[in-house]
Parts: structure tokens; C-alpha cells; sequence
DNA sequence: CTATATACGGAACGCTGTTCCGTTTAGCAA
DNA sequence: TTGCTAAACGGAACAGCGTTCCGTATATAG
């Protein structure tokens, strides 16, 4: 144990901050680990053994756990993954369809996110710290995403308007969440397809003044 | 492996059924099982390994698996034992209080049921058959209990008449299920106190014509 | 091309739930 | 009281989990 550290000369290459530029195979191994671990979670579970995932991939488990320090946070990091991909997926869906039918199908998106995350409630509920900045990241992607959405179809008089994000995000959520049988997906799917024919109810049927 | 089963007489006791008389040690390890595993949940959550409820009874590993197939079906054990144990304190406090105070005491009770019980929800949802039987079996004691004494402090006309027992039951139950932290805790007692002061809104104040 | 920080792979550890079987014992009959 | 036997016990052993550790391999800067 040296009790000096070797110069580490404090920076790198523009100069400014203190990290490297991370090692290429470094940077596919956790593209890949991310990529695997979320198929493998849709298909058996967030209780997915680690071993699984490693093998899935094509690496050896040091690998999985040099990227992430414990599971938690392997499935906390899928987690936001996903999030991010289905708030992303707002903006070309506005730009390629009508706004009723983009936020319909946006919706349909979050049910397919939502509905394959088996053991997501059962996670957050955990009290694993890893899992306290699931709920915030949802938050602060989700609701801007689904509030433009609301906001273009209600401009344009497709549905009503004073519908909050928030409240659709977490009603179509919780209609999901925890829903484990097939008759249950069945009676869930029906009621987020009720709330979005409520969201025409009252429409004015024309752009706004 | 015999063909036939050296001829076992085919009843016991008073002439009947089946099943022999079980032997004395053999009840009371159940019976000490089941109050250290009560223990042990209410501690250290429903997770805890069974090594240590085995070890705290001061059986083997093996009695315990002797008694209980697997650890979900003792936990499921544990449970059913609580609810009944619940529910058969209703009759004693109805004779013992006035009927608003005794139902005041016995939701009291109840919440002391639920607010122990870490990691009830998730296991719930785990989708484990062992649970299965639980929420049928709460269903089927714990409402008439509560419905007994809401019925009885109606009729003296201490709080409103027309409160369903299953609505209340599942919203105390919701308010403090998942709850983890203090202010959690705090708020959902706030919440229940809220809940029975609305049972005395509107009562007449003096026992029915 | 060489040197080395960086990243990799997988054996090994400790902790789970569960199984298995040799040993002990409660309860009955003589 | 003393055997006898079915019933019950105890815990070693096994498989599978998350996680740690460290010798080996390699991408990359100089």
C-alpha cells in the first residue's frame, strides 16, 4: 500500500475534466450486456439469473459486474434504457401520423414497455437504492412526452382538453402493472382502450379558435 | 416397494375418516414454528431464510420442511394463522367496548396485522400458488368480523349505516400496504384516523327506532 | 513495436432453498 | 417396565444464486 498515488497529472484530452475515453470493446460489451439483459427480462423476468445474461451475451460474468456493481443496477440501467426509448419514440410518431392516432399509438408503446416488465412493482417496491431514480427518470421523460401528445390532439380538437399526463401515465400504468395471467392482460387492454375513447368524449371536433 | 399396503385398518379413532392421531412432539414443533416465524417475519421481513426461523425455534431444517413443503407454504401458514388470530379478536372486544370504541380498536388491530408484514404485497404478486388461498381466506374472515361491528355501532347509531366492510377493509389495507419508511407511515395513519372520523360523519347519535 | 492501463473470464466464496437418509423417540402392547 | 415400530427429528449435502478476486489478454498511446 503506497502511500502516495503515481501523478495521475489530473486530466485529458480537451483538457478539462479527468475521464479517459473509455477502452471500444468496453463500450460494445455494455451495449450488448444491455441489450441482452432486456430481451432476457422480457422473456423470463427481472429475476433473471446474472449467469444467463453474461452467457446470453457473450461475456464472462466479471465483465457484467465491471459495468454494473450488483444486478439492481443492471436492471435499474435497462429500465431507464427503456424509458428513454419510449419517450423518444413520441416525436417521430407526432411527426409520421395524425395527433389522435399518435397518441394512441404512443400509448400502445408504453402498454408493450409496461406490460412486459414482470417483477417491476415488486422491484420498486423492494427499497432497493438502486431503484429510487426509476420513478423520478419516468417522470421527468414520460410526462413531457405524453403532455405534447395530449396538447397537439387537443389543439386540433381531436380529443378534449385538461387531461393530465400524469394522472393518464400512472392510470394506464397501474392497469398494467402486476397484471400476470392472460385474462388479466385481456381486462387491462380493455380498460386503457375505455380510457382512450373517454379522451374523445367532449372533443370539439375542429381545431381550436 | 410393497404391492399391497399391510392392511392399515382404514379408520382411527371414533370410527370416521382417515387420519392417525399426530404424535405430541410432533404438534407442538408446528405450533413453535409457526409463533417463531411470526417473529422472525415481523423483524426482519417475510425474506428471512428459513435456516433462521429453524434454528430461533431450536428444530432442524428438516422439521421444518417436514411440516411445510416449502418456504412460501409456511409463510402462507404463518399468514392464515394472523388472519384468523385477527379476526377472532373482534368478538372479544365487541363484548368488552363500546361499539364505536371496539371498532375503533379492532381496524387498530388490524393495521398492527398489515403494517408488520414487509414484503406481503410482493409476494401476492409473486404469482406463487402457496398464495393463492389468502386473499379468499382474509375475504372470508376478516369481512364478516368488521361487518359485525360496523353493523353493531350503525344499529347504536354511533357512526353512518351503509359503509360497506370490504371497501373499508381494502382501503385500510391499501393505505398502509407498501408502506416502508416512517413518513409513509405517518401519513397512512393520519389517513386511517381520517377514514373512521368519516364513519361518524352523518350518524344519528342515538340508537335506530 | 512495445509498454501498460484497461478490460476480460471464470474459479471460488458465502448464502440461499430443498432433499435425503441415518438416528432418535413417542406411543402402544405385552 | 420393557420392547417394538412407525413417526418424527437433525443436519450434512446439493444445486443455484449474487458477488468477489485475480491471473490473463488486449486495445491503444507513444
Amino acid at each position: 500500500m503506497s502511500t502516495d498515488v503515481p501523478a495521475p497529472l489530473e486530466n485529458d484530452e480537451h483538457g478539462s475534466a479527468k475521464a479517459r475515453a473509455p477502452r471500444a470493446d468496453a463500450q460494445r460489451n455494455l451495449d450488448t450486456l444491455l441489450q441482452t439483459a432486456a430481451e432476457v427480462f422480457a422473456s423470463s423476468g427481472v429475476d433473471a439469473p446474472v449467469r444467463e445474461i453474461a452467457e446470453k451475451a457473450g461475456v464472462g460474468i466479471g465483465t457484467l459486474y465491471r459495468h454494473f456493481p450488483n444486478r439492481a443496477e443492471l436492471v435499474a440501467a435497462v429500465f431507464r434504457r427503456e424509458i428513454d426509448a419510449c419517450a423518444n419514440a413520441a416525436e417521430p410518431l407526432a411527426a409520421a401520423h395524425p395527433p389522435f392516432e399518435a397518441l394512441s399509438l404512443w400509448i400502445e408503446r408504453y402498454v408493450g414497455f409496461v406490460a412486459t416488465k414482470k417483477g417491476l412493482a415488486a422491484a420498486l417496491h423492494s427499497g432497493d437504492a438502486a431503484y429510487e431514480s426509476l420513478p423520478p427518470h419516468r417522470n421527468q421523460r414520460l410526462i413531457p412526452a405524453l403532455r405534447g401528445l395530449l396538447d397537439t390532439a387537443a389543439s386540433a380538437g381531436e380529443i378534449r382538453s385538461g387531461v393530465d399526463a400524469y394522472d393518464l401515465l400512472n392510470a394506464v400504468g397501474s392497469l398494467y402493472m402486476s397484471v400476470r395471467d392472460e385474462p388479466g392482460a385481456e381486462s387491462a387492454r380493455r380498460m386503457v382502450a375505455l380510457l382512450i375513447d373517454g379522451l374523445r368524449y367532449g372533443a370539439t371536433g375542429r381545431p381550436e379558435a
